[in-house]
DNA sequence: TCTGCGTGTGGG
DNA sequence: CCACACGCAGAA
């Protein structure tokens, strides 16, 4: 038997499949999807089994011998579905990428190996220790003779030099070495013996030796037994009668279990949520394929629909994935799925460890959890029956990877919705245009959820104040009188307020607060970010980094260097001083930074430990308190400043979502947005409620800018060194796709990049705004050939982005 | 003739 | 990507 593998290096030259050769004492274990352990050249390497082959075909290998045996099997079970190699070759197509640089997206991280050599004393050779020198001996006196890692050795110094020398005499010996940083954590349990019961007196370790008999082979941990009310003392007095045996086995993690969750039935669904819930489940029952928008106003209970249409899933013996941006996959979110699935549940989520994130996708990967709920890289959760897929709050830009590679998670979606033939669910209270478009055309099936789900609920009043004519009362600038009293007013009531504070510029990048100066790049044109932990300012481009000196460079003032931006700080300060019955609690990326920090800030808001909840994007999305009536918008403009087509969306968007917060239950709710931009339609039409009217203006926006959904864009970015030199590329590609494109394509340049400078490269761009793109994609394709070569000899980068979100 | 480094190539 | 072969420059 043969195999055919992809090998665990992520390079163009070696994208290929690779034919081993499988021993016979293996040949019964080897599965397509599982890793081996491969010689590779000279070097042992990882691979992954692609295809299994009884026999060769004849004329690709002119000398079959030669073929290389499998070392040894990485894992026992496969770590790719069927579906997910099919699915990483049409990655790889798509994205221009490499098929292992797409299987690395949809394996967790712990999975990684890392290649190490071990230097060992050759013991075929007459080794004399006093020959070495004291570095040499020292090392492998460290090492207990069992070999040392040769990465340990820098590669300039005198002992490299050695080590180098005898490997070559044959008086060392290297060994390559495959490592997995994957811990499994091990906890103390136990596991029954057959003995006599009678011997036993106390009841409570018959009771405890009896429940353990009736899995006899399970291993059972000490805090396992502690949740049957055995306590420690019992279960160590049966160790030591020999009725149990210990020891340390492998425990999945269960970042969880803290967690109390009580099972809930299902609501009943309102009659809107019914009709939704009966045409997205029929495809289920009829595995059809198909996209549905969930368009339903802010805190119309989408979620309740979602949890009965992965229920329908489960009754069917199928599968649930919920995609959920990062954002607001809170506790109160994985607690309610958590509360309707129970143990079916695995959850995925960055904050959780490298070792727990591999615990949640094994307990997928090996059949247990039936549902699961996480961010973007949660699409790729290796069920083999799905049911449905769930994006919820589809417009985020989270679904999005930027790079390594790039991908959408829809995109992905829907390649595994045509392999099972289930529906995909986006849901919204703000669809993206591209995604509302669809749906006016069919493509999409559009469903829409018009009312709150909650019967006394209604959406609340949004308030516009016009900064124009209001001025702000304090030096911040922050707050004006209206809104000061609507919080009083609030408070009054024993209501719960939200006030949201865009962030302006980046909080990670610093600025004097004498005379404005931020510290820039020296060899990029961007500003330097503020890293907390090495006090340094370090460059997002290039690594440059320097330390944060406390003195301007500019103005020379002292101790005048502060974080931009974070601004919630000052925010709660002042409101604090105008407010002083105002118990306010910050949220922003300062305050979630530490582990549970979010929770508990979550917590002691929903008990009222506190009456103001101020923030930054992190309070908008999918915060649900009942006792919460009154939403403030401070800035409302920032956004709608940003040099981008989509700010007027963004803006709305977020405008929308953070007016949500208010009155989602019996009580009614107000918002009040400041702003300097009354009138514009982003902002008016939050105030009406009205998303269509929105979309349709904005679509005519896009329309007449020749921007997407009507348009498809590209950006190319020219690289070099020399100035002049990048311009002269610049040009020559625009005449370039000027002669190739046809009637109707726009392209705009060469100008300069918004980051002109980056590693001391001069970086032109051009723009292409086009409609038919096969056609332009074969002239970029053009282009990335003509140049690929070009860089090996003239250092001429060009960098293609199709549909780029934005425009760095 | 030995050594060191840049470049090129194959990997089943 | 990484290990190694090859060829050429510079030192001895
Ligand atoms: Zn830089
Ligand atoms: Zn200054």
């Amino acid at each position: 038997m043969f195999v055919e593998v992809i090998v665990d290096i992520n390079h163009k030259q070696v994208d290929q499949l690779f034919t081993y050769r499988v021993p016979k004492f293996l040949e019964q274990q080897v599965t397509v999807g599982q890793r081996v352990i491969i010689p590779f050249g000279r070097q042992t390497k990882v691979g992954y089994v692609i295809r299994c082959v009884e026999r060769l075909d004849d004329a690709q290998f002119n000398d079959p011998s030669k073929i290389k045996s499998i070392q040894a099997l990485m894992d026992y079970e496969q770590v790719l579905t069927n579906e997910l190699i099919e699915l990483s070759r049409w990655m790889a197509d798509t994205y221009i990428t490499t098929r292992i640089g797409a299987i690395e997206s949809m394996l967790p991280s712990a999975l990684k190996v890392k290649y190490e050599r071990l230097i060992f004393m050759n013991p075929e050779h007459e080794v004399q220790m006093n020959l070495f020198s004291d570095a040499l001996k020292d090392k492998f006196n460290a090492s207990g003779h069992s070999g040392f890692k040769l990465s340990s050795i820098p590669l300039d110094s005198q002992l490299f030099k050695e080590i180098q020398q005898l490997l070559d005499e044959g008086v060392l010996i290297q060994e390559s070495d495959i490592a997995q940083s994957l811990n499994k954590k091990k906890s103390l349990s136990v596991q029954y013996i057959e003995q006599n019961i009678e011997r036993l007196k106390g009841q409570k370790q018959i009771e405890c030796y009896e429940l353990i008999k009736s899995r006899p082979f399970d291993w059972w941990t000490y805090s396992d037994l502690k949740s049957h009310g055995f306590s420690r003392s019992v279960v160590k007095g049966l160790v030591d009668k020999q009725f149990l045996e210990e020891g340390y086995v492998e425990v999945a993690r269960d970042p969880f279990a803290h967690m109390d969750v009580l099972p809930t039935e299902k609501k009943q669904l309102n009659g809107e949520q019914q009709i939704v819930f009966d045409r997205i489940s029929n495809d289920i029952v009829e595995s059809k394929q198909q996209v549905h928008l969930l368009h339903g106003v802010t805190g119309s209970g989408k979620t309740e629909v979602y949890l009965n249409l992965i229920e329908q899933a489960l009754s069917l013996g199928k599968e649930a994935i919920m995609l959920v941006p990062e954002i607001s996959l809170t506790p109160q979110m994985v607690e309610r799925v958590k509360a309707r699935f129970q143990d079916d549940v695995a959850v995925l989520h960055s904050a959780l460890s490298a070792g727990e994130k591999y615990d949640e996708w094994s307990k997928i990967n090996k059949g247990i959890a039936k549902v699961s709920v996480g961010a973007r890289s949660s699409i790729f959760a290796p069920f083999k029956e799905l049911g449905i897929i769930i994006m919820d709050e589809e417009h985020e830009s989270t679904y999005k990877q930027q790079d390594h590679p790039r991908y959408a998670a829809l995109d992905i979606a829907i390649e595994r919705s045509k392999y099972h033939d289930i529906p995909i669910v986006l849901g919204s209270a703000t669809p993206r245009l591209e995604t509302y478009v669809r749906a006016e055309h069919d493509v999409y099936t559009l469903n829409t959820l018009t009312t709150r789900a909650n019967q006394q609920a209604t959406l609340p009043d949004i308030h516009l104040i016009d900064l124009t004519k209001e001025f702000t009362v304090d030096p911040q600038m922050l707050f004006t009188n209206p809104l000061l009293n609507s919080i009083k007013e609030t408070l009054q009531k024993g209501e719960q307020c939200v006030l949201f504070l865009n962030r302006r510029g980046y909080s990670t990048h610093i600025t004097c607060n004498e005379c404005g100066h931020v510290p820039h790049c020296k060899h990029c044109d961007i500003s330097l970010t503020y890293h907390h932990h090495s006090q340094s300012l370090k460059c997002h481009y290039c690594n440059y980094e320097e330390k944060k000196s406390h003195q301007c460079l500019s103005c020379h003032a002292q101790n005048s260097m502060e974080l931009i931006g974070v601004g919630t700080e000052r925010a709660a300060e002042t409101l604090g001083e105008l407010i002083p019955e105002a118990k306010i609690v910050r949220m922003d990326n300062d305050t979630t930074r530490k582990k549970g920090a979010h929770e508990r800030i979550f917590n002691q808001f929903g008990q009222g430990e506190y009456n103001v909840l101020i923030g930054t994007q992190m309070v908008a999305k999918g915060l649900d308190f009942p006792n919460v009536t009154f939403v403030g918008v401070l800035n409302a403009d920032t956004q709608l400043n940003l040099p981008d087509f989509r700010a007027s969306e963004h803006t709305f968007q977020l405008l929308t979502q953070v007016s949500g917060r208010a009155g989602r239950a019996d009580k009614a709710g107000q918002v009040y947005i400041q702003t300097f931009n009354p009138t514009h339609y982003a902002i008016k039409h939050v105030v009406s409620k009205d998303y269509l009217a929105f979309y349709q203006e904005e679509m005519a926006y896009r329309k007449m800018a020749k921007y997407p959904p009507y348009f498809y864009m590209t950006l190319i970015v020219i690289e070099h060194d020399d100035m002049d030199v990048t311009l002269q590329h610049a040009h020559y590609i625009y005449q370039y796709i000027d002669q190739q494109m046809n009637k109707g394509c726009y392209l705009l340049g060469p100008t300069p990049s918004p980051v002109s400078k980056v590693k001391d490269k001069y970086r032109y761009q051009l723009l292409i705004k086009y409609k038919q793109q096969n056609q332009m994609n074969h002239i970029l394709y053009q282009i990335d050939q003509q140049y690929r070569s070009l860089y090996q000899t003239d250092r001429i980068a060009v960098h293609i982005y199709i549909n780029p979100d934005h425009f760095m």
